[in-house]
RNA sequence: GUCUCCGUGGCGUAGUGGAUAACGCGUCGGACUACGAAUCCGAAGAUCGCAGGUUCGAAUCCUGCCGGGGACACCA
């Protein structure tokens, strides 16, 4: 383990346990990032308040900082350590001990990260688009911070399931299908665009069914056939999910997000499960009849007027609704799937109804220890600071907007001059990777729950904290190995610190691992793109000051080695984001 | 009305209850005869919405107020 938080709070954990007793041992040693030493122990001050209790009388902070550093055994790690200010310890790393950390994660494939001592079951469900109907910029945040968090947890070891809740079962499905039949399902194999053109197609049955009373007394019917499961009706139906399925991969390969087929299950999975559902919350006494629905009140849960509000767990008119689909869906997470914890990557809209549907199904007792986090996400909004629409106030086509960045990055890409111009083939991947990164990075950068303005100039931007600046950094990182003739992997130091510049850079890299915990504890991406902005920042840093190749044989080979892990550590961690890392640029 | 999220330099944002609030854009001033200037260095710029409270210590926790977004019974 070479991580600096995670050493430093085991010794001073165990100097506590040496210094207090044994009842200390837990106690949060508060290891903090400090401006005046590598980090800093801020644990003597809520300590000093506790032991005045148990030893009655003022105790003084600094001179419990004493008392811990007295019993500390830190002397192959740090070159200084001191009791500053009103009671931190401040802690300074030695050289030697960097260097040798560094060294252990260019060494280690996995860049020395730990996997996780008790690997949870986690599901992650994000994404979630509806069968027959276009994705829209909705979609974007949840299915790229959905994945960057699938990918995160799974690089720190957990069992990670990656779930696309997909939106394929409910009354829109009768209208759908008779439509397809109108228009002869044929039409499906060929990928005619009259049924490959989602939304067209979605509003032709829409338009139909408001319209037509014999085609909407057939949908009527035919949803009734598919709920019973009627052989045809359900192939049928088949034919629309193959079709959307189809569209939907197109879109996540543009996007580059490691969603498949196989980790869509949609509402309809649940569909046998809805009555057991509901019949066990009626059996347990939770559910009741309320104007004419069944439904649960949670307690805690008014609406407008004050009055309690419900979820309705089966409508009036006997049918199943979302929240009867999101009930089951806990309830098979939790007794068949044994989910440890399953975070529902979802608009911020919906936190309402998240939170009630989990106060149901803790009420039923479905929940345990498995642990339901509501990751909200924030709306996409346009430059008037509203839902970011078409000029024509149509919602804007995610394929649409992916396409627009890719060509608005090829535009900025070529105001660029170069010596020799780039192959057209490469050019093309490169100017993909970008586009797309820009997008999926100016969103993984800020907080997830937080609304954004979506401005393609400020993302395809080739400075600042974007991420074209980022790829840009790993780049010119690799064309240091081409002009050295060495393969980033070939690189094997030894590393040996001198500069400045070169100390906070590997200090900088044994971050990684403590950066991905914290994004991976709290969901929050955006945790892990502040750390490799500052990877990609100290690397520049070093980058300035210290020469790589004009220098003598060990010199170089520590600063390669230096350079091997710095733009191992940005590529992983920008690929853990989900952004794409062009060789070249 | 209730609940909920948010309010941080001109703009966009970060900030595990810890010391002098960090970064990017923009502005101003500098740096290419050595590894990619798509870069870097420096400067100016903030009573962290307001008022109380808790705490040795608050941008962070609590209460109230002001301002904004969102949700609030049979669509998902």
């Amino acid at each position: 383990m070479s991580d600096p938080q995670l050493v430093l709070a085991a010794r001073v954990q165990a100097a506590l346990s040496a210094a207090f007793g044994p009842s200390y041992a837990d106690a949060d040693p508060v290891i903090r990032p400090s401006q005046f030493a590598d980090l800093q122990s801020n644990v003597a001050l809520p300590l000093a308040k506790r032991l005045e209790g148990e030893r009655g009388g003022k105790q003084n902070p600094r001179a419990v900082a004493q008392e811990i550093l007295d019993r500390l055994d830190v002397s192959d790690l740090v070159s200084d350590v001191q009791v500053s200010g009103p009671g931190f310890l401040n802690f300074t790393f030695s050289d030697e001990w960097i260097a040798a950390q560094a060294q252990r994660a260019l060494a280690d494939e996995h860049l020395d990260v730990p996997r996780a001592e008790r690997p949870q079951k986690v599901i992650v469900e994000y994404s979630s688009p509806n069968v027959a109907k276009e994705m829209h910029v909705g979609h974007l945040r949840t299915t790229i911070v959905g994945d960057a968090i699938a990918r995160i947890l799974e690089f720190l070891g957990h069992d990670v399931v990656r779930d696309n809740h997909v939106g394929d079962w409910g009354t829109p499905f009768g209208m759908l299908i008779e439509h397809l039949l109108d228009l002869g399902e044929d039409k499906a194999a060929s990928n005619d665009s009259s049924v490959s053109d989602l939304t067209a197609f979605y509003q032709a049955a829409r338009v139909k069914f408001d319209g037509d009373e014999e085609f909407a007394e057939r949908s009527r019917k035919r949803v009734v056939l598919l709920q019973a499961g009627d052989p045809e009706t359900l192939r049928l139906w088949n034919v629309l999910v193959d079709v959307s399925k189809r569209y939907f991969n197109v879109v996540y390969g543009k996007l580059g997000v490691t969603l498949t087929d196989d980790d869509i299950k949609g509402e309809s999975f649940y569909n046998d499960l809805l009555a057991p559902t509901v019949k066990e919350l009626e059996d347990k006494g939770i559910a009741q009849i309320s104007e004419g629905a069944l439904v649960v009140f949670p307690p805690g849960f008014k609406g407008r007027e004050g009055e309690p509000l419900p979820v309705i767990i089966r409508k009036s008119d006997g049918g199943y609704n979302y929240s009867t689909t999101d009930l089951a869906t806990i309830r098979f997470r939790h007794d068949v799937e044994h989910a440890d914890r399953v975070v529902y990557v979802v608009g911020a809209a919906q936190a309402l109804h998240f939170q009630m549907v989990f106060a149901v199904a803790g009420m039923a007792g479905w929940t345990g220890d498995m642990r339901l986090e509501h990751a909200q996400i924030g709306n996409v909004l346009g430059t008037d600071g509203k839902l970011l629409r078409t000029r024509a106030g149509g919602t804007v086509k995610l394929a649409e907007l992916l396409d627009e960045a890719v060509e608005r990055a090829g535009t900025e890409f070529d105001k660029i001059e170069r010596k020799e111009p780039l192959p057209a083939a490469e050019r093309a991947d490169i100017v993909e990777k970008v586009g797309i990164g820009a997008v999926k990075y100016a969103d993984l950068s800020v907080a997830l729950d937080s609304e954004y303005v979506f401005d393609f100039d400020r993302m395809i931007a080739f400075k600042g904290n974007t991420g074209p600046y980022l790829q840009y950094a790993a780049a010119r990182i690799r064309s240091i190995f081409g002009r050295a003739g060495v393969e980033p992997q070939d690189a094997t130091g030894p590393i040996v610190l001198g500069h400045e510049a070169e100390r906070a850079l590997a200090l900088r890299l044994l971050g990684f691992g403590a950066a991905l915990q914290q994004a991976g504890d709290a969901a929050e991406p955006h945790k892990l793109a502040t750390y490799v902005y500052s990877v990609a920042d100290a690397y520049t840093t070093f980058y300035e000051n210290c020469l790589v190749l004009h220098e003598d044989e060990a010199t170089r080979a520590s600063r390669l080695a230096l350079s091997a892990v710095a733009l191992r550590t940005l590529a992983t961690g920008l690929d853990l984001l989900g952004v794409p890392v062009p060789e070249r640029m």
